[in-house]
DNA sequence: GATCATGCAACAACGCTAGTTGCATGATCA
DNA sequence: TGATCATGCAACTAGCGTTGTTGCATGATC
C-alpha cells in the first residue's frame, strides 16, 4: 500500500519558503522535491484556497507565504490538502445486513477513531514555526535543499 | 488511497466460521466476501501459518478454527496478514540530509507512532470472543450471511 | 510585444492490489 | 484403484488511482 507523502512535502517546502527571498516558482519547488512543476500547482492550489500561501504572476512571480509560520499549524496543512484519508485498513462493507460484520467494523471504528482523534490533535499543536527552531537549534547548520541554495 | 480490508473481513470470517459446522471452503469464502477463493486461500495462508487456522485436504475439507475466539485479538489477526501500514499518510526521503525535513519528518513520525501504539493496543484488547458476544447480544438475531445460511 | 509564470483540462504512464488461470498435491469416497 | 474435491503455488492479466506530461489560455513584468 503506498503512501500519501504530501503533508510532508509541503510543510517541508512551506518552511523553505518562509527564508527564501521572493518568490518560488513551481519549477524551482518540484526540481527540489524530485517532482513535476503540474504536480505542485495541483497541490499549492489547496493550499492557497485555505490563505496559506499566494500566487503571482509573470517576471518574478511563484509562490509567497501569507502567514506567518506560527499561525500554520500541521493539522491546517493536512486540512487544506483535503484532509485525506489517515489510515490505510478501512472497513469491509460487503454483508451490511450481518451483525457479525457490523460488530467487527464497530469495533474496527472505535479504535480508529480514537487514533485519529488523538493524530489531529497533536497535528493541530505543532506550528511550522516551531519545526523551524526545532531544526535550527538542533542542527545549527543551514538547511541545504535546491530551495535554499543561496543559504549554503 | 484505497484502503485495505482484509482485516475487517478476516475478523468476519473467522467469528462465522466459530458458528459452522465443519470445514469451510476457500469457495464458500469467497462467495460470502463478493470475491476470489484463491484471493481468500492467499489472505489464509498468513492466519494457518500463525495457528489460527487449519486447512484440511479433500472432500468435507477446507478451513477450519483452530484456536478458540477468546485467544484471538485483533492485534493478533493484524499481525498474522504480515501487520500492513496502519497510516496512508507517509513521510519524504527526497533531502535526507536537510534539517528541515529532518524535522518535519520528526515531529510527524512522533504523533503516527503514538496514534499507533494507541490503535495497537486496543486491538490487543478485542478478542473475537467478545465481538461474537456483543454481536449476538446487541441484536439477539441470527447473522444472516452466505457462509451462515444453515443459521437463518 | 516578448518573456515568464500560473491555471486548467485532457491524456499517458506507472505501480499496486485483486483477480484469474493452470497445474500439482493430497485426502476422501465409491 | 480411480474419480472427485479441495488446497498450494506460481505466473499472468486486469482494473484503479495517482503521478507525470502536454498543450493552450491568462495575466504580469520587463
Amino acid at each position: 500500500m503506498r503512501h500519501d507523502t504530501r503533508l510532508s512535502r509541503m510543510l517541508h517546502v512551506l518552511v523553505h519558503m518562509d527564508r527564501h527571498e521572493g518568490a518560488a516558482t513551481s519549477e524551482t519547488i518540484a526540481a527540489m522535491l524530485g517532482t513535476n512543476a503540474v504536480v505542485v500547482r495541483r497541490t499549492m492550489a489547496g493550499l492557497r484556497d485555505q490563505g496559506y500561501v499566494r500566487s503571482e504572476k509573470g517576471h518574478g512571480g511563484g509562490w509567497i507565504l501569507a502567514r506567518p509560520l506560527g499561525e500554520i499549524t500541521l493539522l491546517g496543512i493536512h486540512n487544506a490538502l483535503g484532509a485525506p484519508q489517515l489510515f490505510s485498513i478501512g472497513l469491509a462493507g460487503d454483508n451490511p445486513n450481518c451483525v457479525i460484520e457490523q460488530a467487527v467494523n464497530a469495533s474496527l471504528a472505535e479504535a480508529m477513531h480514537e487514533a485519529e482523534a488523538i493524530l489531529l490533535a497533536k497535528f493541530g499543536q505543532v506550528t511550522l514555526a516551531a519545526l523551524a527552531e526545532e531544526s535550527s537549534k538542533r542542527w545549527a547548520k543551514p538547511a541545504h535543499c535546491s530551495l535554499a541554495m543561496e543559504h549554503s
